[in-house]
RNA sequence: GGGCUCGUAGCCUAGCCAGGACAGGGCGACAGCCUCCUAAGCUGUAGAUCAGGGGUUCGAAUCCCCUCGGGCCCGCCA
């Protein structure tokens, strides 16, 4: 399918022969680099053939270079010796008739395989906050891509239904008696929140009632859980929506209490209970994490409490094994705070023998203030920055075009919440951000609406031609020789490895990165060629229609609306 | 005290895992481009001791060691 492959298969397997061939059999590094634009498609570097042939690098190169321009076969169009490189140069008839191919008529085949992937997960006390938002967007991207790729993709938010967020919470709405005018019920859960944490850190009292109702959830008292249920399912109702309007939707909510109440959290306990690298300290019961290389001040990971009820990484075992139960493949997106308890879970999963995830950590995102805190109210919450950016997007609009108001606020809603997911998922997330508006509603260069715009000019030029398909075959690709046409070919053509890249390293990162370097390189094309009225009108509009469809698809697994005019 | 992670122009960022041909983009700055398929676009200019030091190598932003700086973690919390 993915044209580079057959190319770079071709290139192996002739380079692999040259060298046997003409210098014997060697152990080599047999990997190909993408050369800059003029010296080919791909390069392979002859340096290291030096000591074994005792010859310069470029006359290796050029041995090499004759013996497989002799032995070439359809892919490669030519071969050439530069500065101790081979050259490769891909037949550009070719890749531009399996790439329109795999546009107009490809897709990835099913897959068997059951992926559940989960994130966001966050504790149901109050609306989302711009540095979590961070979650649900890698992991719907995520989602998307393995969907994209043939599998069978469940989404899951894992409800802490309780732990201490949501029972401080609930503690608040019982025992605080006060006015919130918000105008979702979210925000006005959180002020309870706010003030009952403010309290019990004051309070002695308060903080011991709240530990009796962590206590009644954890023996499975059903009359608690109902009331942290009660208290809790606004606050999530309002993430829910916040989360839709950015276009996420997690397919299903899985709570923490069920793994306690069906006895699996116990099953869990009795089974590490039998391992050798347990321990006790009085009745609390440990796994020693000294034997999986964790060192440090304490390397005990506890699994009950001295009165034996578990802890929240215990009942995470008990959800992972239940998953592991459901799905050949678990994906977990975490920040990083997580990272050590993920690799606790993880320790206890192979001793019991269950199926371990695979975890996708992102930085935290901070204030220029410094970091974001719910408790101290400094936050900028995820609805705040949905609705500047939609304003922000609606006076652009409007300072554009003249459109009837109800498109214009369609228009505007789609490039304002695009801005926010491509802005979040453009940054790897190993690497911190630093929330600064400016760069959060970014609507040019790196940015959705630049996208956005890239594919709404294909749609327009197509709207215009009065274009309506192209079949496969149908066009003579050796008509394809101007410069921007060659090279938007090629990076259309690059869309199923990138989509490979995300899957195989689970960082959707890159797809951003291709989306940006596509509808550039659309720009490029439609400043050089005229499409309506030229005399390859046809061939190029197969070309943009090429773009549009590979535009769509980019922005579709990103989550962000290929707006047809804007 | 221990561990993980990041450090690339004024700012943001790609490249690092699998070391190789002038370190790519973007924002901002400056100078230009709309009688021509939407200027959320395009062109050009300026701007980088690849945090610092040592090592491995024919060759290091990339690998190894040390130092410095930022983030995160080390609870019978979640």
């Amino acid at each position: 399918m993915d044209p580079y492959e057959y190319f770079r298969q071709e290139i192996l397997s002739l380079v692999k022969e040259a060298v046997s061939s003409i210098y014997g059999k060697h152990k080599l590094a047999w990997t190909l680099e993408k050369p800059l634009e003029e010296f080919g498609d791909f390069a392979f570097p002859c340096f290291q053939l030096a000591p074994v042939a005792k010859k310069s690098p470029s006359l290796i190169a050029s041995e090499m270079a004759e013996f497989i321009e002799q032995n070439k076969g359809e892919w490669i169009e030519k071969v050439e010796e530069k500065g101790g490189y081979v050259n490769f140069f891909i037949n550009k008839r070719k890749l531009a008739e399996l790439t329109l191919k795999n546009v107009f008529e490809g897709r990835e085949e099913k897959k068997r395989e059951r992926v559940i992937l989960e994130h966001t997960s966050a504790n149901p006390n109050g609306p989302l906050h711009v540095g979590r938002a961070r979650n649900p967007i890698i992991g719907d991207t995520l989602a998307r891509i393995f969907r994209w790729g043939g599998y069978d993709v469940e989404t899951q938010f894992y409800v802490d239904d309780m732990g201490k967020q949501v029972a401080i919470l609930l503690w608040g709405l019982k025992n605080i008696d006060m006015e919130v005018e918000e105008k979702k019920e979210d925000h006005r859960l959180v002020a309870f929140y706010q003030k009952a944490y403010e309290m019990m850190e004051r309070d002695e009292k308060v903080k011991e009632e709240i530990g009796q109702i962590i206590k009644k959830c954890e023996e499975g008292d059903e009359k608690t859980l109902n009331e942290m249920k009660e208290a809790y399912e606004k606050a999530l109702e309002g993430i829910v929506e916040s989360l839709e309007r950015i276009n996420i939707k997690i397919d299903s909510f899985v709570e923490e209490s069920r793994f306690v109440i069906d006895g699996s959290v116990q099953y869990v306990i009795e089974e590490l209970k039998k391992s050798e690298f347990v321990g006790y300290e009085g009745n609390a019961l440990y796994l020693d994490m000294e034997h999986f290389g964790i060192h440090g001040r304490n390397k005990k990971f506890f699994l009950t409490r001295e009165d034996g009820t578990s802890l929240y990484a215990t009942r995470d075992i008990a959800y992972h094994l239940w998953k592991g139960k459901r799905a050949d493949l678990l994906i977990n997106v975490l920040g990083e705070d997580h990272k050590l308890e993920a690799k606790l879970v993880e320790v206890a999963l192979k001793i019991l023998g269950a199926k371990i995830p695979v975890a996708v950590f992102y930085s935290f995102v901070s204030l220029p203030e410094g970091k974001m805190s719910t408790r101290r109210g400094r936050v900028v919450y995820l609805d705040d920055l949905i609705d500047e950016a939609v304003e922000r997007a609606y006076d652009e609009v409007r300072k554009r075009r003249e459109l009837d108001d109800a498109k214009a606020r369609f228009i505007a809603e789609k490039v304002g919440t695009g801005a926010i997911r491509y802005n979040i998922i453009k940054v790897n997330p190993e690497k911190a951000i630093t929330f600064r508006w400016e760069e959060a509603l970014n609507f040019e260069g790196e940015s959705a609406p630049f996208i956005q715009y890239a594919h709404a000019r294909c749609c327009s030029i197509m709207k215009k031609a009065g274009y309506t398909e192209t079949k496969p075959g149908e066009i003579d690709c050796s008509n394809y020789t101007h410069p921007q046409e060659i090279n938007l070919i090629k990076i259309i053509a690059s869309f199923p490895g990138v989509i490979k890249r995300c899957q195989n390293e689970f960082n959707p990162a890159y797809l951003a990165e291709y989306a940006h370097k596509l509808a550039s390189s659309f720009n490029a094309f439609y400043r050089d060629c005229q499409v309506v009225g030229s005399e390859k009108e046809r061939e190029r509009l197969a070309i943009v229609h090429a773009t549009r469809q590979t535009l769509k698809n980019a922005l579709t697994l990103l989550g962000i609306e290929a707006l047809e005019e804007m």
